[in-house]
DNA sequence: TTATAATAGGATATTATCATCCTATTAGCA
DNA sequence: TGCTAATAGGATGATAATATCCTATTATAA
């Protein structure tokens, strides 16, 4: 559905909107916690930060955050400048091969399929995915034993 | 949306069902006219045909058909065996970020929109994307002036 | 039985995606 | 000022998807 690079994005993204705002998470620390290449993170991560979804800072005490509130983050913020779900043909058998006048019979209910799924990551924001930690729910010997996979 | 590969697949057996059923068709005739290479498409339609949804025939007079009705064959078919429809994990981030026992804000909305995608390629046939072409509704000058693109 | 027209399929080239490596730049702190 | 910790980013390598080339195999017809 998402293209590697798009899903590293959008797992950094939601882990930085689960962190305290304001405070900068290294790169190091995300791929760790994620399993993702830290190099290659980096450059992910930069080309959010020239969309303005995160903001950087260098240096001593720098790192990635978020740029704007996780409830004004779309799910689309982060993964269009990847994986261009704007720009997907209409018709799922490429451009045009039905169009609007000359349309298949499957071509409304592709259309409206479609449509939510460009919904979904339109109207999903980063604090829907963040994990509202609920404590009274996960019982602590559960919490502790977590590997990291699964 | 689709691979590339399985696009092609997708257009050429549209394309075949189409056709007046037990005539075969080249390879040629139908990369041809879809703007597929020939080589490609030939291996494309081969996997298909071993999976049963298209039968082959060699030498003169050749070529390849429908292996069962239009209306028996789901797009799910066609595409499955490139892209793995059936395989794709519930959640959007990958495996497991958020299961069904922790899951996030958005993991309902998403898990119902991913079934109806699901749904659409296990329900929708390739009858259902065949052109029923309806001259009728088409005025000649129009269905004359198609240019292929758009 | 030979010529021809078609798919079958291995080998290989091309391209895009994913990933790593290394150096430059910037900021904070002693 | 110089040391260290961080991102910035160019260059390059690895892998998978896409595409081409060429030969083998099979079927039909003259």
């Amino acid at each position: 559905m998402l293209s590697q690079t798009a899903e590293y994005a959008l797992r950094a993204l939601v882990l930085l909107a689960e962190r305290t705002p304001g405070q900068p998470a290294r790169v190091g620390e995300l791929a760790d916690e994620l399993d993702i290449p830290q190099n290659y993170l980096s450059k992910t991560l930069h080309t959010l930060s020239r969309t303005g979804v995160i903001a950087s800072a260098r240096g001593k005490g720098g790192g990635f955050m978020l740029g704007r509130a996780a409830s004004d983050i779309t799910l689309f913020d982060v993964v269009d400048p990847f994986d261009r779900l704007g720009n997907r043909p209409v018709c799922l058998m490429g451009q045009g091969e039905c169009s609007e006048a000359h349309a298949c019979a499957a071509h409304a209910t592709w259309k409206a399929v479609s449509a939510q799924v460009q919904a979904f990551f339109l109207q999903t924001t980063l604090a829907d995915l963040a994990k509202k930690r609920r404590p009274a729910l996960a019982p602590r010997a559960a919490r502790k034993r977590r590997t990291g996979k699964m």
